[in-house]
DNA sequence: CCCCCGTCCATAACGCCGTTATGCCAATAA
DNA sequence: TTATTGGCATAACGGCGTTATGGACGGGGG
C-alpha cells in the first residue's frame, strides 16, 4: 500500500521533491511566524501548488504536523547527544538541562507542541510521539546514577523518581520563560542555577561543590 | 430562518443578560470541549443571537476569552486563599501547592491558558494578565519567608528566587501531568512531593521533618 | 405628542481555513 | 499499442472570525 516512490532521483539537477519542499516550509514558517500562521494553503501557495497536494503527501495537516514534529525531535536529540561525557557526573548533568533549554528557546514552537500541549492545526501527540520525548530521559537519568555512583548523591538515589522531577522542572522553567512569567530580579538562567543546585544539595551533594559543578556546566 | 424565539428556555423576567449567557456557554464549552470547540458561531447559536452579538458586548473573540480567563483567575485566586495558615509554614507551602495542581487538573483548558501558552482563538496574554497571574507567587513567597523565620529554612533563603523555582516546579508538573508524560512508577503526586521535600532540604529543612510536613500539607 | 437618536442585534457578505470528489495527464506495465 | 496507476489542478462544501448595513425599539427633548 505505501507506495514510497524509490527513485526520487528522476528531478535532475537541484529539484528538491515537492513533500520535502511543503515539510521545509512547514518548519519554515512554523519557526518564523509560529503556529497561527501554519495552514495548508499557505504552504501549497509558497510551493506553487494546490491543496491536493499536501494530502497526496500526507493525508491531512495533522500528519505532515506529525512529519515536522519528527524532525524535531530529532534535532532535539541531537543537541542533547552532543553533550560530552564529563568526569564530573553533577556538571554533565548541567550540561544536559543546558542543552535541554537551549533547544526550548531556539524552536519555541516546536517544543511547545512536543511537551506544551499546544494544538497545532490538529495535531495531538500520540503515544508512540510521547514514548519519542521519554526516551530523552535516558541521558539524564544516567548522569544521576553516576553522581551517586560517583558518591556525590546518596547511594540511594532514586534516579527514575528524580529524572523525573527534574523534567518538570526543566520544562516548567522552559515554559514559563517563553510565556513571560520570569521576571524581576532573576532572570531564566538564575532559576535554572538554582533548581540544579538545590536538586544536587537535595540529593545529598555538598553545597559547594554543588554550586561550583552547576555554574561550570552551566557556562560549558 | 432564525427563530423569533431566542431562547426558549429562558425565563421571561429575570432572564440572564446575553452577555452572561455567551460568557457561561463558553466557559462551559470550552471546559468540556476544549479550545478547539470554542467559536463565536458556536456560542452565538447555543443562546440563540447572530454572530453580532459576540461583537457588541466584546468586540473580538480574543477579548470574549480574555473575559472568561479572568473568571478563570479569580477562583484560581480564590482556591489559594482558602488554604488554611499553619503554624507548620512547611505544610502550608505544600498546602499552597496541592491547591495549585488541583486547580490546574481542575480547569485544565483554563490553566493552559493562562500559563501554558496555549493560543485559544487569537487571544494571547497581555502584560496586565501576567501581572495577574504572578500576584498568585505572593502566597508561597510569603510561606517560604515563614519557613525561614521559623528556623525550618537556613535564614539567609532568598524567597524570590526560591519561589520562582518553586513555580517552574508546579507549572511544570501540571502541564506534564496533563500532557500523560507522567507515566511508569511514579505518578504525578510522587513527584510533587519528591519536589516539595527537596526543595525544603535544599533549603535547609530536616530531611525527616520536610517528608514529614510536605505529606501532611499535600493530604491536607 | 412626536421625533430623534443611540443601543442592540439580525442579515448577509468577505476572505480565510481543512478537506474532498472529480478528472486530466504523464509515465509505466502489459 | 493500450491499460493502469500515481500525482496533482480545479472547484466545491461547510466552518471560521469579522464587518457593513439596516431594522427594531426605547428614552429624552422639542
Amino acid at each position: 500500500m505505501s507506495t514510497q516512490n524509490p527513485d526520487p532521483a528522476a528531478p535532475g539537477r537541484g529539484a528538491r521533491p515537492l513533500r520535502r519542499r511543503l515539510l521545509d516550509e512547514a518548519a519554515r514558517v512554523l519557526a518564523e511566524e509560529g503556529p497561527g500562521a501554519l495552514s495548508a494553503r499557505r504552504l501549497v501557495r509558497a510551493v506553487g501548488a494546490s491543496t491536493m497536494a499536501v494530502y497526496t503527501h500526507f493525508g491531512s495537516m495533522p500528519e505532515l504536523v506529525r512529519e515536522v514534529m519528527k524532525e524535531g525531535v530529532e534535532r532535539f536529540l541531537a543537541r542533547v547527544r552532543e553533550v560530552p561525557p564529563d568526569a564530573d557526573p553533577v556538571r554533565e548533568l548541567a550540561g544536559l538541562c543546558r542543552a535541554y533549554q537551549e533547544f526550548a528557546r531556539a524552536e519555541p514552537h516546536v517544543y511547545a507542541v512536543l511537551f506544551g500541549g499546544s494544538a497545532l492545526a490538529g495535531f495531538e501527540l500520540s503515544e508512540t510521539d510521547r514514548s519519542m520525548g521519554v526516551a530523552l530521559l535516558r541521558f539524564p537519568r544516567d548522569a544521576i546514577r553516576r553522581c551517586a555512583g560517583a558518591g556525590r548523591f546518596h547511594a540511594d538515589t532514586d534516579a527514575d523518581l528524580l529524572v523525573r522531577q527534574l523534567f518538570a522542572q526543566m520544562h516548567g522553567l522552559a515554559q514559563l520563560t517563553r510565556a513571560g512569567y520570569i521576571l524581576g530580579r532573576y532572570g531564566p538562567d538564575d532559576v535554572l542555577a538554582g533548581l540544579l543546585r538545590d536538586l544536587a544539595v537535595a540529593a545529598g551533594d555538598n553545597p559547594t561543590q554543588a554550586t561550583t559543578s552547576v555554574r561550570s556546566g552551566l557556562a560549558g
